[in-house]
DNA sequence: GATGAATGAGCGTTCATTCAT
DNA sequence: CATGAATGAACGCTCATTCAT
């Protein structure tokens, strides 16, 4: 998979162009003769390499998920030697992650209307591997000393953190607006560290504080 | 409320049927002819009582935001004499209330994109008063011991709180399911339960425990 | 035909608000909802007195044509004792009359294609009886001594006469604007007057030459 | 002119035909399904070509007014050794343009409560360059001794002109019957020529008289 | 790989007109 | 006389997609 060749350089940069078109203006209100025309490439080219408009689109969600999931396996492994710092390092990776593709949790309800293919793919990776994947995180984080609370407290906890975090990107007044993918990101973390903060164990407190302090500075988003 | 007159029964029969349309297969998919289709009246006559299908969308939000404004000040004269129960009771009616109107919190961003109108009585509403308004309820709230934390703490309780409320329902997984709002609002409002928990006063923390457990053997819905 | 009482006083508002109607912003963008709000009066109530749109503009047009035709009776009395006051007074009148019902020579071509009787109607009146009317006059007032020319020439001089009386009127840059009638009829008085005079005999030139110079002085129109 | 490549066939039959069918049936009663339709073309193809019907208009609007001015820089250069014969054929050529482009004098007004942009161009255009240009001729053709007059009967002479030329173009009963744009432009000139007649100077009164002569024996349109 | 003209079902909307009350 | 909700054919236009070159 990693080492297949990307498909073509006009592959690629179609993939690219509508991330950024969508991202900005919203899947629904950018079609395929925009994306041609802002490539400066035909329509007739744009369908030589993408059967249909979803193809593109599952093709960013698979990007997407794709890094989710590598995200996850790079989790696991810094939880090795577990350290808050590196808990926040890769969250704020993720946020910005999620921020590249913020059309995704922006608009997936919709597109399920108009892709089949996509709802399918979607109970597949984010309902199962990832939404898995993520508790199974939390259970060795609560291992490791860093997190404290019973199964049922640790297993809300995964859920609802994944709520939180595409909700935060997904706040439709922040989504369109030109905020530094660092400031979202910035912002984003601090909700959901406070979010844990009730479950992080007192040998793990002072180290939070810190980072929490450190990070409060920056000048706040509009409210929800 | 009660005293004004609907404007008419074909302005609500629209109004309802487009609601439930828009829930059951998305706005985007919904057309006008579709709803004056399936309501057996004419195009003409639908757009009769609408200048466009913008306004159709946009008395689903007034309703929407209206509603929740409604809860928020029951909110308010519940807290006079708090309870547990009372706050749950509360909170199950607004999550139904969100699931009546689901279609909103699920396509928002997309929406933005072609109604402009809505963007700015959105921001308004949505970010404006219920937001400040959901600020307020819990600060109220630790006043009266049912909350405890400090101000920060609450700030982002607050906000947290409306993020997993409105994620909650927005699930793209849930959202299309013919779930009976009463298991999805069940199952939200553990979740939000679950997220409050730590920030629960020990005055009442045994009601607390006592209402969770009441709420808890109801068969789960699927995972994130 | 005078004596029949006027129809109603709807049937009258409806007419009267209509030719305001089109002549500020054309027949074609007024409709017949357009005019009952105007009225306030129901669309149901316009229909009870028209049978449909086309009704309306053809008693607009009946209500123009009957007063062209009664100001050329008018000019056949005035041509008995020939003065050219009386010529210029009779010519600014026709010009307001016009000018009232510029929609008319306006869209008239348009409405054709929208209105059958319309079309046998205009050929029957304008192109009829008027068209005759006026070549009678001319030829009346070369038998007064008025006009001198042989027969072709006073014939193409009642024909062209006609055709810019209207195409003053319906001059597009002019029509929309909202000017004095008392300028605009003026000014078109001033160039059918240019246009008749190489025609006027020389018994009549003096008092021509000096009603021309009481006439110049007004402030000129944009040019064609 | 004729170095510009033209945009494309398609693109040119689409004008050609709504100008056939605009004169035809009127600009008002030919849908842009009308027009592709008539040419077995989609109507995705027609607005592939062109961004809306007013564009449609506004190209057809610009091909006759650029004629116009054609015409109007051939007319400045053709009097450098000026003739009747010259003048005469020239204006049939006009008449005869005005004649391919007739819905345009007819539907203008009309056209200016729906077509925004062509009012902007008519009043730069036609009320402009055109108008002034007519205007300039008119004052070297009596500097060439070809007509006489003073400042003012000039003036008002060409302006008169121009209002008969459209105004005879745009006589509804004439515009559209299936007449030969020969006899029509024929019978113009004629009325023009007439219009024209007291200005001519005695030098050119003998090669007029004999156009004027010439022209007669068509058969005569009917009157107005 | 790439072009760009062509397709056509379907969209949101309009408006003259009807009709039950 | 008057109301106003209801009708429906038709409009201008969109856009994902196809296809000959």
């Amino acid at each position: 998979m990693s080492r297949k060749e990307s498909k073509s350089p006009t592959f690629d940069r179609i993939v690219e162009a509508s991330l950024q078109l969508f991202n900005q203006q919203g899947e629904r209100s950018v079609t395929t003769n925009h994306i041609a025309r802002y490539l400066n490439i035909s329509t007739g080219n744009l369908y030589y390499h993408f059967a249909c408009k979803e193809d593109i689109i599952n093709e960013l969600y698979r990007r997407y998920s794709k890094g989710m999931a590598d995200y996850l396996n790079a989790a696991g492994e810094l939880s090795v030697n577990a350290s808050i710092e590196g808990l926040v390092s890769l969250l704020e990776k993720v946020l910005r992650h999620l921020w590249t593709f913020r059309f995704i949790p922006q608009s997936i309800s919709s597109l399920f209307s108009v892709n089949q293919s996509l709802r399918e793919s979607y109970s597949k990776i984010e309902a199962g591997l990832i939404s898995r994947g993520v508790e199974k995180l939390f259970f060795k984080l609560r291992d490791q000393g860093m997190l404290e609370g019973d199964d049922v407290q640790i297993g809300f906890l995964a859920r609802n953190f994944q709520l939180l975090q595409t909700g935060w990107i997904a706040r439709p007044d922040i989504a369109r607006c030109p905020q530094e993918a660092q400031v979202v990101a910035r912002e984003g973390c601090l909700s959901l560290l406070y979010f844990l903060a009730p479950y992080v164990s007192s040998r793990f407190r002072q180290p939070f504080e810190r980072v929490l302090a450190s990070m409060a500075p920056l000048q706040a988003l509009p409210a929800v």
